[in-house]
DNA sequence: TGACTAACCAAACAAGTGTTTGTTTAATCA
DNA sequence: TGATTAAACAAACACTTGTTTGGTTAGTCA
């Protein structure tokens, strides 16, 4: 009466390659790496993905469906627009240095590494970064601000930080993403 | 008397492997497609560079001497801070997104990519983004606001262009620019 | 003219790639 | 118990990778 076990083998196996993909890139990571990591002959993992490309799909699908939920979920309780954009970014900054190895995966690898896939991933990113259009919408600015740059700016300030947070000595993630929100809403000219 | 042949031949090698590089990547990249692009054999690269992290290493660095050099070229003129900041940003996004394979190469291959090399890709890119920091220090700000992480939220700006900018339909990279530096400007809050 | 060399070709090398095939083991279920 | 199937192994496959080696050609220079 365990049919878990089933399961259990093939989390571990699309965890591991999250991991590998995530610190090592697509490219840079064999079938062999990945089977090495999770026990398995690198001929065992077909048998629950029929390729590699496959195998990064689900990923980064289960890694969109995470930051878009935790994201919601950060959001969501908050009223002011201004607080929910500082939670949304603080959000966005932890899915892309900490939280699981599958959200990770989405910033490190580029769609243009999976051609077979590229529309899909595409789409899968864009699905993440619709949800900060109406985080700017939202917000009481004047008239004149171009709010889709805005939002440009603001995802490419997060995207970021994956090249330069360090976890121990610099800042938490929410600390940098509520002063990024800082940054954003205070006027910063004398 | 026509010994420039020879440099001719090097420098259209090169230019063709920045070209793919910036392109299709760095690990995406073989050198049969380099040899290709450029007209000769795969063996006959290794006339002219010792092995592909070499010529990745020699792309990054043309990349980065012209990459500063414009953008130094562009803020040089220039007196008022802000003035300085906007014409330093619009360079940013001219240099990731139009102007010469080389400086597009620094942005789209990661050092990571290169383990041999990676301490001097990661310094080279440091030179870069140096010169903003004196572009930001400049700027006559609030005593309370994070130069440093203001700094990184427009290098992330930047850099993320790379992913959303097109060349025709959209705006400029000049006007790009500088409505990023309007939006770091202005107060948007109302 | 003859030695020298820059620049390249032709062909292979060893290692690594994603993937396939046939087989085995262990658990499930009638 | 016996048939079935999930899950893996063992071994190879066809191909691509960066790179090396030895030879060839054309131009330079004393």
């Amino acid at each position: 009466m365990k049919p878990q076990r089933a399961n259990s083998r093939n989390d571990a196996l699309i965890e591991a390659a999250a991991e590998l993909f995530a610190s090592q890139g697509y490219k840079s990571t064999s079938m062999r790496d990945i089977s090495k990591a999770v026990g398995m002959l690198p001929g065992s993992i077909y048998y629950h993905f029929p390729s590699k490309d496959d195998l990064l799909l689900a990923i980064y699908e289960s890694g969109v469906e995470r930051i878009t939920e935790t994201l919601e979920a950060a959001v969501e309780p908050l009223v002011d627009p201004w607080d929910r954009l500082q939670a949304g970014m603080s959000a966005h900054i932890r899915a892309i240095t900490q939280e699981s190895a599958y959200t990770r995966v989405i910033f490190r690898v580029e769609p243009d590494d999976v051609p077979k896939y590229k529309s899909q991933l595409v789409a899968l990113r864009d699905r993440f970064e619709a949800q900060f259009k109406s985080l700017v919408d939202d917000l009481p600015l004047a008239p004149w601000v171009d709010r889709h740059l805005l939002r440009l700016m603001i995802l490419g300030a997060g995207n970021h930080a994956r090249l330069w947070f360090s976890p121990d000595g610099g800042n938490a993630p929410e600390e940098i993403g509520a002063r990024f929100c800082r940054l954003v809403r205070d006027s910063i000219c004398n």
